[in-house]
DNA sequence: GTCTATAAAGCGATAGAC
DNA sequence: GTCTATCGCTTTATAGAC
């Protein structure tokens, strides 16, 4: 067994960080190189599928985080209503108050959209209907459910887009202080 | 004078979809001779500047586009609530009721943003700063007309990501409806 | 497991004929 | 104004030494 300095686990971030910076088609080799320090042979080793496996590993473990940190509180959390105050704060804190993009809407609008459809569509289909499920145990009727997660989620992916073309994050806190007006909490 | 097949005024909305469907990074030029039936030759005569000369151009025509049927209208509409009105019908046309993307969002969002930064804020300022006066003149204060403004912003470019991340063009037209509600009209 | 070297293809851009 | 040919560089990916 030769030398072994990076975990698979510790490599995923930085190439998430990369992916987002430049989007799927910006994104070299060379620059997740620079990023990882790793050369194309451990790259390859780790991901015999290039950049394309890349980028799914890293779609997945950032669909897994939501998983954990958000939608599975929003569907069992035993308050519904401070569950879903709970995913304000971590939507906050996970996209650095708006300086931080989210990639899966990148890639949503992006060309890769047909490699990665089913992770991106899964990813906003199971939000929402955790949103929804939440919103309707915090009495808000089926109906209403439905469309005020929908919204929710529109804002935020909305947020982050205005708040980047405008360079002031301060428009992502903004959004989400009057999510927070907007929905039961 | 040699044979002349394209108007320059022809070209830019080609360039424009090419733009659109595959982002700055992704597009090349062989994707751009494809839509267009122009060889490089021709590119360059029309645009010495290359690739980044056209998004350039693409980008200032969406812009005059906007300034024309958008803006115009919403700070010089003899009726503020009409011009309101018409704004969402003129975005809900543009964008082809959320089948098509906005294409400053996604340069906004791609790792290009630096290259056209000052085209990106400028659109989405002047917008901003065009709706917030329409919504004063239609008895809004002053702070709930900026609040307003920047929601109506983020909510259709975030429609936008989401109708094509759930690849469900109803959810933009849904948030449009939702926005008439919101807004005076 | 990591590196260097390199292959093969595609990129933006230019030159020059017509 | 449009074309073809081509330059020089960068890209993804592979091979093989260590």
């Amino acid at each position: 067994m030769a030398k072994h300095i990076a975990e698979r686990a510790e490599i995923l971030p930085l190439l998430g960080e990369v992916f987002r910076a430049h989007g799927y088609e910006g994104t070299t080799l060379a620059l997740i190189t620079e990023s990882t320090g790793l050369g194309k042979g451990s790259l390859y080793h780790f991901f015999p599928g290039g950049k394309e496996q890349m980028a799914k590993e890293v779609l997945a473990e950032i669909d897994a985080w939501f998983e954990v940190n958000v939608f599975v509180p929003l569907l069992k959390g035993s308050d519904a209503r401070r569950a879903i105050a709970d995913m304000l704060v971590s939507v906050e804190t996970y996209f650095r108050s708006g300086k931080r993009v989210c990639l899966i809407g990148v890639v949503a609008l992006g060309a890769s959209r047909d490699f990665f459809a089913d992770q991106v569509h899964s990813y906003f289909k199971r939000w929402g209907d955790a949103l929804a499920a939440a919103l309707r145990r915090a009495d808000e009727t089926p109906a209403m459910a439905k469309r005020k997660s929908e919204d929710a989620l529109l804002v935020i992916q909305g947020a982050l887009v205005l708040a980047r073309a405008l360079d002031d994050p301060k428009v992502f806190s903004r959004a989400m202080a009057d999510l927070k007006d907007r929905l039961p909490t």
